[in-house]
DNA sequence: TTATAAATAGAATAAATATTCCGTTATCGG
DNA sequence: CCGATAACGGAATATTTATTCTATTTATAA
């Protein structure tokens, strides 16, 4: 046995092509198969995989000490960490930080720039394009299109504001200044484009509420399946982001509103 | 019990949203958490899932049950079949969204996906730990922050702004909502933090200017070293994003706004 | 408030899964 | 071809993990 396990996808392949050249039949086997069929070590037990690469399950063990692993357990720990990111680490990784003293600011970048990295892979996970292309149709139909988003997804309300305006686009941002109410300007034929994760703001929530009843269409960027806004019936777009403590980074909902707001302009023109 | 289990994801989340209302706690808590980490179920055990969820494994059980599975095992099985559809890896999932036209939708989202992952890896490189802590430090020991950003990084300021206000450090956004000016209220010992990219604002730069007149100090964050608010000699932190047609994304800088706030934030405290 | 039902936590049990062990079979150098 | 060594298969065992059961707590309606 070795005394190091692959700890990343990489050093993994890595490993697997060191090895596999000169070996006898059944490890080759089990080498051949995982090569191919990666995705299925971490949903897999070894007895189906063993049987899948047609081996025992004894030999698909040694296969695995051979790569350096304690046996199958530490393997599928590997590649059942990297697929879902662990996040839940993620809110207990600041304060350990912070416990440990390496509180300094650059650490904190790290932190964020990290978190949004991790955002911005998933997004590709939870949106589909006939989704994406649903709402843009949805958008590019309508005569304006009212955006609200409040507190912390205020950037993201205001930046669509913007982009809107900036391509000629018909849009009104709700921004609620002076406690001004702007809801009798939603009419029919608009669309209202709602931000909101959770805790879902009240606001945000009753707006889309208004509308509903209005026979008016709201396309939602929210952050999972069971919001309030998809309850609703809006056409609903998830995207998860991180946080970092009591902070949130924006990163992936910024991609998704920018292509959002652009391919709405895209299809308009055309 | 129910008779029929769910047998794709989309099934999984109609039944989800039929049964979410009108939870008891517990159940609620894990209506909320398998919503929110779909992509944890195929590869966790009942243990980790429900310590997660911060429920007992038994209540996850039960949870299970109300979905219309049999147990656990039955629902972590529909997972892992309609796991391996998904697994591509952010590469593949990226080239996918890509596919199909260069202004498609999603091909748009890749753009603007990628984009951000190229402002991000690059900020580690622009942002140095002696300059982010310098900027920290200046900002941490301000009377007041005024902090200023319009057109497309108003975003920016705007959350910055919220970020301060939820860490009860006194700030000032200077939004310019109707036409007023607030400058007078930078007093002596306040700092203003700036945000301008090329084509630097015109208000921005005044308000440096304005600034710097009267001995208060600046941060900027801005996109060059030859940025005018840099030659006002103003504390500078540089973050150069990727444009996407007409639009910037503005992942990094995001990051960067939101490690220097609560840098800012816990420096104060101690 | 009290009676009744529902929900919950935690321990006990059952099932599944990984891992080891060892007798047998194949491989390789001489 | 023979002896030594490595690889293998399959059953036995240890461990992990799901599931059930029951005493308590919490909610609900009279």
């Amino acid at each position: 046995m070795r005394a190091s396990a692959p700890l990343s996808l990489d050093e993994f392949q890595t490993r697997l092509l060191d090895v596999s050249q000169n070996l006898p039949r059944r490890l080759k086997q089990c080498a051949d198969f995982v090569a191919r069929n990666p995705d299925r070590i971490a949903v897999s037990t070894v007895a189906e995989l063993s049987a899948a690469a047609g081996v025992q399950p004894s030999a698909f063990m040694r296969f695995c000490k051979l790569m350096g692993f304690s046996g199958f357990s530490q393997m599928q720990r590997m590649f059942r960490d990297t697929h879902a990111q662990r996040w839940p680490d993620y809110g207990t990784r600041l304060e350990n930080l912070r416990a440990g003293g390496a509180d300094t600011p650059s650490a904190l970048l790290a932190e964020f720039v990290d978190a949004g990295r991790v955002s911005l892979e998933k997004l590709t996970n939870t949106v589909t394009p006939a989704q994406l292309e649903g709402a843009v149709t949805v958008l590019a139909g309508a005569r304006m299109i009212h955006v609200i988003g409040l507190r912390r997804v205020f950037p993201v309300a205001a930046y669509l504001a913007y982009a809107f305006e900036k391509m000629n686009i018909p849009a009104l941002l709700h921004d609620h200044v002076g406690n001004l109410g702007q809801r009798h300007a939603i009419l029919e034929g608009d669309v209202l484009l709602a931000i909101t994760f959770a805790p879902y703001s009240e606001e945000t929530v009753d707006l889309v509420s208004y509308a509903r009843d209005r026979n008016v269409e709201v396309v939602a960027l929210t952050d999972a399946m069971n919001s309030p806004l998809h309850q609703m019936g809006a056409t609903t777009l998830i995207v998860s982001e991180l946080d970092v403590g009591a902070f949130r980074a924006l990163s992936a909902t910024f991609s998704l509103a920018l292509a959002l707001a652009v391919a709405v302009g895209t299809q308009r023109e055309g």
